[in-house]
DNA sequence: TCACATTTAATTGTTCGCAATTGAATGTGC
DNA sequence: GCACATTCAATTGCGAACAATTAAATGTGA
């Protein structure tokens, strides 16, 4: 009985979906580390590179709206990613306040040599395409609720 | 039929589990942000009070061991805890390598105060106990195989 | 006992992540 | 045309997160 009452507490850490993807994230983050060092990405870094290689010329915001992330975390990523010559930030000449950003040649080139890091990451996760594809349109759709109610 | 392509393309941001379940934990901060706010807590922090509430005068190794986080994330984090007078931190007697974590006073009386917390989250997650726990269960399940690729 | 490895926490340095503020550019309402 | 609000990136400050290293305490084998 009490042991019943424990697996149905709120209040313990294993019964919170928030810890569990939490963990998740730091997880995938570590599996990806050794994958992304030989690019010489960080993931939040690896992740710009795929919005730029999906579409490349666009604004900060444009990047930041879809990776649900502000300019104070993105000013300083980018400059990092224009050290290492894989962009290019210069002012818009139509309207003076948007920085757009573009992909270099080495940029460009990049996104072959990344072009098996999905694959590793697939195996990692020990899971079936379908399976991994049902489990991300759950996520997605949770966190479109969370993001929701914090629009209000 | 190039629709069809880019839906199966596993270099698109969209297609990757690994942004959702990253997305989704900020997404959840965001929402815990205002209520822990009110309890003079951050995230990574109410895990640890999480864990303390559970059992008190723990080594920080079992902290990390739960949390996944290790010293370099902990030490700093826990004397912020000792700051606002929520933890004591002392050197064990009989092993003086560990460092024994315990509640205060203040430390206990705030589990009373977070007590609200899981259900607002709950009901931001606008999503049945049952389908939450299905996800978490799944999404723990993911996180720990992915432990076990790294741990090889 | 004594050399050696292991365990544990702390420290240092780099990178995120975000709130709050700043300042320049642009849009608007009158 | 001009005050005013809005938009956008940059900046500052703080708190994670982690790799790599350090240092002290403990355990182990010869």
């Amino acid at each position: 009985m009490a042991r019943k009452l424990s697996t149905l507490d709120p209040q313990r850490l294993d019964n919170q979906i928030c810890f569990a993807v939490y963990s998740a994230a730091h997880a995938f983050n570590r599996v990806y580390k050794p994958l992304l060092d030989r690019l010489g990405l960080t993931y939040p870094q690896y992740l710009v590179m795929l919005v730029l290689w999906e579409r490349d010329d666009v604004p900060v915001k444009d990047i930041g709206e879809k990776l649900f992330l502000d300019s104070g975390t993105l000013t300083p990523l980018l400059k990092r990613l224009e050290a290492a010559h894989l962009v290019k930030r210069t002012r818009s000449s139509e309207d003076e306040r948007q920085v757009l950003i573009a992909l270099t040649p080495q940029g460009h080139a990049l996104k072959e040599k990344a072009r098996s890091v999905p694959q590793s990451i697939l195996a990692a996760s020990e899971c079936s395409v379908s399976e991994l594809v049902a489990m991300k349109d759950e996520i997605v759709a949770l966190r479109d609720r969370l993001n929701a109610v914090i629009g209000e």
